[in-house]
DNA sequence: CGAATTTCAGTGGAACTGAAATTT
DNA sequence: CAAATTTCAGTTACACTGAAATTC
């Protein structure tokens, strides 16, 4: 043997860009397999919730929302088009858009959905209690809530 | 126009798992950038970093440390080996083993990265205050330290 | 005209799988 | 024999780029 297991060097344990990548990879692994059992995946979880909130919209502002490359919304979109859990419309007033709307089969799914979401979210931070969770939720808020600045340019 | 930027759904907006994955995307684009620029990659300071910490060791041994899969060290390392920044030795007491070694200039190579690192956790925690920093360090590891278990199994 | 939208084709880094060859 | 190590070949999910066609 050599070592079962081991910590990682204190020059990363300290680093919050690397705990946030550990933790960003325990939650993603935990997700998209939870979401994988369930048949669906983030980001039509996201695309379904967003359609939901904010109502019908056009596939470049639901990127745009969501932070989905233009690209990928484009098989996002086909994919939950032929599950027929949103509709995909010609927009009258703009020919460039589609217009997204969310079907009563895509709601019903999402509500589904959010359930294997809570479940995620209890195994994720079991270490944690509920007050720390809020804390957690907040301080990464803050750092998304900034369009990070380089200062060395 | 429709909706010049806009936030994300309620939905994901509260969600530590998103929230994760958004700011550990966040991180990961500022620390690519940033070691790309110094000719390196984060897997490279990660390997670099446990050789100076805990010395030589097997591929296998760096990579259980590491969360870095068996696979991707044979490219890592043949890569550092390459650059003269760690060595690679047979293992006389086990001949299925190679014992990496950092090199001196590996020693130096880390070091300037070190403030390459430093810049980035800067840019990326610029909203936060020391003390909420060493909160989202203490919140981070507490969840990296227990091994996740999903109830529902 | 420039700008925005959708789409396609393809790239690149990262995590991961399966299997082979070797050695313990 | 089973288990561990290194290596190779290939896959998958994901973010992203470039460019075309269309429309505003």
């Amino acid at each position: 043997m050599e070592s079962t297991k081991g910590l990682a060097p204190a020059r990363l344990r300290g680093l919050p860009s690397w705990l946030l990548s550990q933790t960003a990879l325990r939650a993603q692994r935990l997700g998209t397999s939870a979401f994988a059992d369930a048949g669906a995946s983030r980001s039509q979880y996201s695309l379904l919730a967003a359609l939901e909130e904010f109502g019908p919209g056009s596939q470049a502002a639901l990127g745009r929302r969501l932070g989905i490359d233009r690209s990928d919304m484009v098989a996002l979109v086909r994919e939950l088009a032929d599950r027929k859990l949103i509709k995909r419309t010609a927009d009258p007033s703009d020919s460039r858009r589609n217009v997204i709307t969310i079907t009563p089969v895509g709601v019903r799914r999402l509500e589904k959905l959010d359930g294997v979401v809570a479940d995620v979210q209890d195994a994720l931070l079991a270490p944690l209690s509920p007050r720390e969770r809020s804390q957690l939720i907040r301080l990464l808020t803050r750092i998304i809530d900034r369009p990070t600045t380089v200062n060395s340019d």
